[in-house]
This record gives structure tokens, sequence and C-alpha cells, in this order.
DNA sequence: AACCTTTCTTAAGGTACCTTAAGATTTAAT
DNA sequence: ATTAAATCTTAAGGTACCTTAAGAAAGGTT
């Protein structure tokens, strides 16, 4: 299966595509390959594209003023992983993403998905359906943040991102649930 | 000035309405007074509402296991106050909504306010743009949350809310803080 | 196989923030 | 004005999590 077929597929999975649809959809995106540890996106930058993850494992996080990294999402197959904040404000990105695999990734500009609402309108359905879930995840997040202990949410991490958990470095799920590594390592050993 | 003409007034600055317009808008929503704690909005509702605040104070906030609260959002005129969360995935709330202070507070039913996205297209771009809003701040504050100490963040706070950290009390200021009463108030004994 | 790099663990001492409990102060209700 | 209710402060003792530093294990590269 092309990069490009396993989008199609996926977006199928939540709206109505034509054949003919489908093709203009394919046409709109282009195709980026990452070696593991390749950053697709800087600070500083502007963060104008949807991307979509065909292969691979990648994180975006951002830098705090000590230099600490926080990871704020993990992607892989079939995710999508951008900076919607960036995105949205068109102000450059504190956040870097970066490959953790090497990996395939597709994206597309924002002018043309502005584009492309047109000609396939209910690509833009799709696209807010996914705004509505990342915010809707982001909030999940935030109050778990805010009201459980680290131990807490390393079990519901586990539980949710199994997949994950298995191919990506133990200190980058530290940095997610926003612990050091140490302190994770020593919930670890509690269990 | 009514409280529609208030909503009226706050449409504007972002968008244009013709006067038909503006008045195919107001009829759509209806009016809800509110006494100081009174609550709006309950855990277990369908949150399927967009709500205008035209006067007063409000907060939205969710309990959590041991039935601790922790404040999600304060709301003052001019803002909207909603659970997007449970608005979007149609899911009952988790979460409360409660006038601070005796509140006037302007709402439109969901299926109302698609039925005005097509009658008037303007507000659908209105409301895509507080979704996005809504993303971004949310997005500065878990962020915020996770690498910035209580102090850095209660600074923050007062520098970027003040208007809204004389009208509220401080233990709400806390919960919003995400740390107990008894040390914001220690902090603020150290400045 | 040997070496270098990356990742994970252990442990000691420290800090941010919490819990409990009580009293002080302010605000609201009669 | 008096009392009750709501809010804020103080203080002592506790816990979750951090920092630093070092070594152990695992993975990659020649």
């Amino acid at each position: 299966m092309t990069p490009i077929d396993r989008l199609i597929t996926h977006f199928r999975k939540s709206i109505a595509l034509t054949d003919d649809e489908a093709e203009i959809v394919g046409q709109c995106f282009s195709i980026v390959k990452l070696k593991k540890k390749e950053i697709l996106l800087f600070v500083g930058d502007h963060s104008s594209h949807m991307r979509f993850i065909s292969e691979g494992c990648l994180r975006s996080y951002y830098m705090d003023e000590n230099a600490k990294e926080h990871i704020i999402q993990f992607g892989i197959e079939d995710w999508w992983i951008n900076n919607l904040y960036s995105y949205l404000t068109n102000t450059p990105s504190k956040q870097f993403i970066q490959a953790i695999e090497n990996s395939v990734v597709l994206q597309i500009h924002k002018d043309k998905l502005n584009e492309l609402y047109n000609s396939v309108p209910a690509v833009e359905r799709f696209f807010r359906f996914k705004f509505e879930k990342a915010y809707v995840s982001l909030q999940e997040r935030t109050i778990n943040t805010m009201s459980k202990t680290a131990e807490e949410r390393y079990i519901e991490f586990r539980t949710k991102y199994r997949n994950i958990e298995q191919r990506v470095p133990q200190y980058m799920v530290a940095s997610y649930l926003g612990v050091t590594p140490e302190f994770l390592s020593s919930l670890r050993k509690k269990q």
C-alpha cells in the first residue's frame, strides 16, 4: 500500500470520497521521508501544513526557558501530527516535530487545503472533526495533569497507548507525563 | 444597552453583520438570568448551547473523584462560557457552570446555531475562530501547567487577568492555578 | 569482539506543594 | 448592630516529585 493509498483509506473511515475526489485529494499532498531523529519542524518555522503519518513514529515537543523538553504529542501510523497552535495562529512555532523512527509523512499546505475544501467539501468536515477531537483530547489531558498523580497518569498512559509505550524510549514517556525519567523509573520499580 | 445589543456589538467586532442579519441572530438567542451561586449547567446535563455572558461573572469547573473542584475557566462580560468538550462530543457534561455574581447569559441551542450558519454564514466563521482560540488558549495553559511553578503561574494570572482576580474569591484563583488556597496564601505573603 | 552512545536505574538530599487544624478577617443576613 | 457564613491566613508535619551524580544495561557501529 502506497502512502497515498493509506491516506485515502484513512479519510474514508470518516467521510465518503468518490474515486475522482480521492484522486484530487491525493494529488494535494506531498511526501516527506525522515530518518530517525531528523527534525521536520523547527522552532521559529511557520507550521502551515497538516501532516499525516503514513509510516513511523514522531513526537512534537517544546523547550522551556531552562532548555527542558516537554512532549506535547506522540504520533504513529494513521495519526496526524501538527502544531495546531502555530497553524491556527499563523505565528512561528514554539515546538519541534521530530522523527523517533524512520518515518514517512504526507503533508498539505494550508492554502492548498483551503482550496481543497471548495473542490471536495467532505474534507472540510473531516478537518473540523479533527480540530474538535484535538480540543477534546487536550482538555482531557489538562484535567488529568491537574487532578491526578504521576503514577495514575502513567497507568492510564500504559493502558491507553500501550503500542506507543513499546516504541518510544522511557524518558520520552516521562517527558510526556511531566516527570523526570528518574522518577518514572522509581514508579515502575514499585509496580 | 440590552443584552442582545451587547451580543450584536460583540459579533460586530469580528464579523460584519447587516442590520437584517443582526436581527435574525438576535432572535436565535434566549436570555438566562442567574443569581449568585446559581448553577447553569449540572454534571450529567448535555451541554448543547453556546453561551455568551452579557453581564456578571461565572466559572466552569469539574469535580474529581475526591470531590475536589478544579476550575477550568472563568468568564465575565463579553466572554463565552461553555463546556466545549460536552458540546462537541455530545456526551453528558462532567463540568458545572456556576454564576459567581448575579449574571445575565444569552444562549443558543446547537441545532439553532447550525441553522443560523446557513442563514447568516459569517456566524460560522465567527465560531470557527472561537474554537481555534479556545484550543490555543487551552494549549497555552497546559504547557504552562507543565513547565512553570505555581508562583510563576500566579504572577502571569495577575497580569493577564487582573480584572478577574479582583472579582472572584482567592480560593477560586487557587483552584484555577491548581494549588490549595493555603499555598496560594503563602505565596502572596512572600511577595 | 570491542567500543561508543543511548537509555535506564539507584540513591541521597532537597524543594514545592499538600493536609490538617485552628484562628482571624471579611461579607451577608437577620 | 449582631450573628452567622464565607473567605483568608498561619503553622506544623507530611508526601510527591526534583536534582545531582554515578553506575548498569542495552543498542549501534566499526
